[in-house]
DNA sequence: AATGAATGAGTATTCATTCAT
DNA sequence: GATGAATGAATACTCATTCAT
């Protein structure tokens, strides 16, 4: 009973395992051989479940990335208002918090994933999320401030390990300036007249 | 002419392939083979100039962690104003317009990187750097805004390829952006009191 | 049929060869290229029953001195006589006969396995051997004595190949000097007092 | 100054430093990269001295065993007595004292040094040692005793590191039983008439 | 659902040696 | 009398993967 609960949850378990360590060591520096002992089964049980160590990736990129995607379907059909933009920062923030280890993984073996196969997949995901958030024919500051917003609720999650303060608290403080960016990325000119903006003159 | 101006360059060579294959296709999947190949030397030749793998990237890195010295020596004789701080971050871009690829080979291979020597110091100078910025008492949101001054110099480089336009011109807005989040995180209020001047007041 | 009989036995196959080539060329002379082409397979399948070269050493050792420990163990639940110091080294001569290679391998390559971690445990059991046979008390030539006697055994099965005769000829030869030396160093005088017995009358 | 009198007598110190790591790490585990660190100069300066790695060795073996040969020849103009034989012993322990360190890398490295073109060299000088003190037609116990003596005289150099004791005072010890064995191993019945001896019992 | 045994291709690293200067 | 730069061949070891059972 030491190991009970270890019914046929096996595909389950090697996906936590091999996701753990993705993170802490890195993909290349993660053998099978290690996922194999963490688990006490042998390598050729992973290839059971698994037809390649890349396949464990991918696998984990389809079930983690699926807030993300389901983000990116309901944002498709907002209205494209600043409101709307707001809310997909918020809501991609409450996405990564639970996908955290994945996001860290994939921010951190960015070389060693850029010719796995999802590494497409996850490119294409950032560029439709950029999309969403900024409007073509901006300024390139603007552009620049998306970007941003973006990357740094990647980056924010481990860049501020050493700061003091509640996770969440940072999540928040996080999601606030990633917010005001896009804020500032799309000027009042730019979105269904506001009255009595100043800033701008365009006809 | 293909061997030529071969005399005494070849640790610098070394040195540029190296960072070439590293930042391509990671440090992990690069091989001495592939470097040496590329270099037409044997894998011994390589050793001749390195006692290891891992010392290659140290060199790159004391190389190319100059200008960010200097910047941090520079920086700490300063006085503590937003000026500064503004000047910090200006001449940290322009470190990076240079040492461009490396940045990009560290950020891309962290967790490659992470248990090699040097990943400590990397580590180390940019909380240095986050210091410079960011004042201690200040608010997590502050935090967050020099954090993501500093990441986004870094990111931005790569992350903006699929975005068109000159190069320079997107370091220069990706600078104004950065600027904007430094100064944002260092309130008036803050600042030591001063009614009249311009900024002054330096006895 | 030149595979024959190649079912779970590889690990013992190893072992054999592997002795073999120790004791012929020398430990670091003996690649595990050479053992795995000997026994043709990969080096890959070496390296699924062994985790190290040094722990094919480290298995032989554990085998093979099996025989001295027990040895050891009868011995230490006897009386210290000279019965008993002269039985040992009959055992002692026995159990060399049967792990012979293994010892000229560990006699001549002495420099190789020092740090090897059996190194301590080989020299652990001569000493211990050693305490066996000598009394603390004894005088130098005495301590000498015992030492030669352990030692002719060893050195002497190699040491006389060039001699002509019958392998176990020698051995009993050997023996017997052997037996003679620890006789010799274990004068009546230090004996328990036996006053009807023989073999006394030494001034 | 601090490296003074090092003039032309580089070839020496290669040899001292050589010997020095030899006997201490072994042969084979000492590279030449070791010993011209050791000296502060590079590979390629031992290489102007010696043709090869093996002709360190070699040079060490001419040198250190000329008290060897000169013993042998001495030997060989005496008469053929248990007298000559004491102390040919007697002499060949203290020329062991002085070439220490070489003995027992030879005996160390016996694996190692076997098919350097010195192995036989050695071979041939014990064969020849042998031969002075063992009658050719003596029972096989007296030729284990020949060989027992010399043999300890060897192994007890290091053997008794463990056993407490002034050097010199062991030394003193192995010759006395090395001494004894060779006397033993020559019975009065075989030596110019000697009309008392009983010394025996065998049936 | 999983294992035991093995492989082929690769890795970083080390070594004795060479030679033009 | 020695160095700087390089080489060719080797070594121990690791990895993802396969397959019969």
């Amino acid at each position: 009973m030491s190991t009970q609960g270890r019914k046929g949850n096996t595909r389950q378990r090697i996906q936590d395992v091999a996701l753990g360590l993705f993170s802490e060591q890195g993909y290349e520096k993660t053998s099978l051989r290690e996922i194999a002992e963490k688990l006490e089964v042998t390598k050729a049980a992973l290839y059971y479940h698994f037809k390649t160590k890349e396949d464990i990736v991918i696998s984990l990129f389809q079930d983690l990335s699926r807030p993300i995607d389901e983000l990116i379907v309901w944002a498709e059909e907002q209205p494209r208002s600043l409101e709307t933009k707001r809310e997909v920062i918020r809501r991609y923030s409450e996405a990564l918090r639970s996908a955290g280890p994945f996001f860290r993984f994939l921010q951190e073996n960015q070389a060693a994933v850029r010719d796995l196969s999802i590494g497409e997949g996850f490119k294409e995901r950032m560029l439709t999320l950029f999309g969403l958030l900024n409007e073509p024919e901006s300024e390139l500051t603007d552009q620049v401030r998306c970007i941003t917003a973006l990357f740094s609720m990647h980056a924010g999650m481990f860049a501020m390990q050493n700061v003091k303060g509640d996770p969440e608290e940072k999540r928040k403080a996080i999601l606030e300036v990633a917010t005001e960016l896009v804020t500032a990325a799309n000027p009042p000119s730019r979105r269904p007249a506001r009255p009595d903006s100043a800033q701008t003159a365009s006809p």
